[in-house]
DNA sequence: AAGGTTTTTAGAACCATTCTAAAAAAGAAA
DNA sequence: TTTCTTTTTTAGAATGGTTCTAAAAACCTT
């Protein structure tokens, strides 16, 4: 998918075919709001509240529906740093973060600026899902 | 702080006077159930149903008071892996996490069992907190 | 346009955690 | 021990992010 500008109309028609949903006026406002070059860490109210700026309509409900079908269509994954609170990234890459506690931002880490050299023996009968690493940051 | 076996009374007052907290029935209760020989991670509800279990009259708000004392002495710290539910964990030292998803259940990683070799730059103005790994794991 | 299906929505429900404020316990002073 | 002050415990209310419910709106096919 192109990500080095902001969606076409298009683009969006394509995205929602490919995740397999319906073309809707909600899901094209998110999806042009998500899907840019920047990858983005954000929570469900903080993108409620920015579609609600930008002078769409929509209800909470339909960003949490809208972000988890983004999710299992593997657009967004999401990432839990805090308790009582969910982010959601729209890099969908293995990588790891900074999540700077004193404002509550997550920054992308590259998976290749963390090298990882020896890793413990897993517990039989499991597999590994995903390896996440957070790196704590406080501001001096 | 000896740990090979249960605290006796004059360890769990040796522990509560470190912590500057006072002696209380409730404190030792819950002191006696978490620092024993093993490292434990449990939640809030676990531990106050495990405390009724043993015949303990004790509320949770009383658990939670406690547990965040508990932390603020270093005695306890938390880990979160989940949204909506924070894990405490006896083992106060620097150190990862295996995360069974399928029953929520947190194995410790020694952290010399993970040899990280190259880190990422730190953002300008921040120092590291701490650092997390969190190998999540699926049974076969 | 009609009919059947999916989506959106407001508001209720949920649930782990925190807060409130009153009763109980602890400690100090006498 | 009695009294006084401070801290702790507690039941239950409140909180806040998320999920659920069920009815209205939008969507799609015929
Ligand atoms: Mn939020
Ligand atoms: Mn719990
Ligand atoms: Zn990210
Ligand atoms: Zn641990």
């Amino acid at each position: 998918m192109v990500r080095n500008m902001v969606l076409t109309t298009s683009e969006i028609d394509k995205l929602l075919d490919n995740a397999k949903l319906r073309h809707t006026k909600q899901r094209a406002q998110l999806a042009k709001m998500l899907f840019k070059a920047e990858n983005r860490h954000f929570t469900a109210e903080q993108l409620h509240k920015e579609a609600r700026t930008a002078g769409h309509t929509i209800s909470l409900a339909t960003i949490y529906n809208t972000l988890h079908q983004f999710r299992s269509a593997g657009l967004l994954r999401q990432v839990i740093v805090e308790p009582g609170k969910v982010y959601f990234d729209t890099n969908t890459e293995p990588h790891h973060h900074f999540y700077i506690e004193d404002d509550g931002e997550l920054l992308d880490v590259e998976r290749n600026e963390v090298k990882i050299s020896t890793l413990p023996e897993i517990p039989k009968n499991c597999n590994i899902r995903e390896m996440d690493v957070i790196i704590r940051l406080r501001k001096k």
